[in-house]
DNA sequence: ACTACATATTGACAAATGTCGATGTGATTT
DNA sequence: AAATCACATCGACATTTGTCAATATGTAGT
């Protein structure tokens, strides 16, 4: 049930300024690494490695077409960043919990 | 036009495995800060600098109450969040523009 | 085979991060 | 006023992270 680590590297895709950047450039659908490199002031292994976290996030999958990878944004991946963001983030209050509850009593 | 960097900072609150429980705990509604201190396996001074992180990204807010702070889960702060997620990893393919884009030519 | 190209991997390094113990601060209680 | 409690801040430290240069791997063209 170590859920929580497992889902905190989901979002470890989206805590990077460089990584939103890849992912905001694959919003206008697939994209050749060699384009990514070209719009990001990075250099090659620096591109490299974010792909691999983003590819390991599942948020981003990557096709490999003789000597280009062509990524893109992942549906099932996004999605399910998604659901699991929205299922943390709604307060669930049950009928006989208070909304305010007092400590240390 | 650097959201990137702030996006980011959003999204720092849920890439690391305690925050997430954290969050975890607070669906359940407000919580005061020496709650979650019993249910985390990590000492005071690290919990404030995690309920720090948390409020920092908006995601959470707390309400100070005599010596307690109780701290809940920000409405705005979560749907901002998702609606950015959401943003993020929308594929928005254009008329014009091939699915597959050739790249280096 | 050789060369050129696209991407991955490695090693090194500075910066950021998570953690704790100790101390500070502000509020409540005695 | 003194002690206690809840939380924040500081200093130190190990670990992780983002970055680059250099090198390796694999593919395509000559």
């Amino acid at each position: 049930m170590d859920d929580f680590k497992a889902n905190a590297k989901v979002f470890k895709a989206f805590c990077d300024e460089n990584r939103l950047r890849i992912v905001s450039l694959l919003k206008g659908g697939e994209q050749c690494a060699c384009v990514l490199l070209d719009e990001l002031e990075i250099c090659q292994s620096t591109l490299s490695h974010h792909m691999k976290i983003l590819c390991d996030s599942g948020v981003v999958v990557g096709r490999k077409e003789g000597k280009w990878i062509y990524y893109s944004i992942s549906q099932e991946g996004s999605q399910f960043a998604l659901r699991t963001l929205r299922e943390l983030t709604t307060v669930t209050l049950t009928g006989n919990q208070k909304n305010i509850s007092r400590c240390c009593e």
